[in-house]
DNA sequence: GTTCGATATATCGAATTGATATGATGAGTC
DNA sequence: GACTCATCATATCAATTCGATATATCGAAC
């Protein structure tokens, strides 16, 4: 598979660390995917990747859960709470998830890869991560996703001048001609800027 | 699950038969989806479909492969072709399917029922097949994907205000945020287009 | 004539989905 | 203090989907 929510989680964690359930909500908001993923994905992949020793489980120190902060607890709740800590048996809770040095190279590989094909959500959360990316590799990124949204583009328009569909199909064809060119426009943008960097470093090398 | 890919494909058989090939074509042309999807869905599906009594398979009458029509072929080769249409091993070509009425009530009742979700391929495969829904089921779908997406705009202005990410992080943001801009822009417009029919048709009633 | 790209079905393991179960916490509210 | 209820949080399941691969035909180009 093409592993993008790997690449993702470890992106995320290579910011600061996460649980699980906080991950869905930073691959919206930090990540700009639009659809929620599922938890059925989520868990299955942290328990991959520790696995394969990418990430490490940490002690949920500023866990709302384990922290047994005050003595605000009745005792036989804190002990019931201690047991289940230690046994992990029924044990509920946050459990946070830390990088390691492994999974950073591992991280590294997978965002530059070029085979891992690039539809629109995967392009998204690998710009997201380009400053991880060397500037030569993010150019050709944004080179690639340039090549297929413009053969998309034409099909899109092919899609929007066909007499034979119905006024509600030809609208989604034409919006989607639309979003395609916006979506070109930023793509362009980002080339800019990219290209005026490489400029401005070559200018202060000499 | 939400059984989008079936809706899909029913929805394209109310139109005209198509084989399986041809199906993941239409969806990029005619339903605009951006992604192709994978061969590995779409068999699947039309053999579930069949099995269900919503599809059945017709005879492949101008098919380029068991068409037979004229006598060009060496009569070693045509008996060859001929053994394996026969007996169905090792055969090869189209496989073109057709809609039963059963398919037909199954996709009235799938495209109408609102508790499938609808994240952004979802909808633009439903709006593709509006014409097949009621001038009312179409608003109530418009509506519910203009509170979703008004959710999400303000989830992405967020994330493009938030100092904390990187400026490729804050791109992706911004972008998105155009981007949900114009799927709203658009979806007001098919909003204003359906109350501008209703209120045609009523005064017609007068 | 033979190589090559497009057409076409099929199948596999791995990943993802959507649903569901289970429980903890925090904020009200009575 | 006991009560509801939304939110937080992990976990698991069958069904679905993906990406890769295998196989084979056709048309055109060389």
């Amino acid at each position: 598979m093409s592993r993008m929510l790997d690449i993702a989680i470890l992106g995320l964690l290579m910011d600061r660390d996460h649980h699980g359930y906080e991950i869905r909500s930073q691959l919206r908001e930090r990540l700009g995917v639009s659809a929620n993923v599922s938890f059925g994905s989520i868990y299955p992949a942290l328990a991959r990747l520790e696995r394969h020793g990418s990430v490490e489980a940490v002690a949920p120190t500023e866990s709302r859960f384990g922290a047994l902060s005050t003595g605000s607890l009745s005792g036989e709740r804190a002990s019931l709470r201690a047991l289940r800590a230690t046994s992990g048996i029924g044990r509920r809770g946050r459990k946070v998830y830390r990088i390691t040095d492994r999974g950073r190279q591992e991280f590294a590989e997978l965002l530059a890869d070029p085979t891992t094909m690039d539809d629109g959500k995967n392009f998204t959360m690998r710009m997201a991560l380009a400053k991880y990316l060397t500037p030569t590799l993010r150019v050709a990124l944004l080179e690639r996703r340039r090549t297929d949204l413009v053969s998309r583009l034409a099909e899109v328009r092919a899609g929007a001048a066909n007499t034979e569909l119905d006024s509600y199909a030809r609208s989604v064809m034409e919006h989607a001609a639309q979003a395609v060119e916006l979506d070109l426009a930023w793509i362009d943008s980002l080339l800019t800027t990219e290209r005026s960097n490489h400029n401005n470093f070559a200018q202060d090398a000499k």
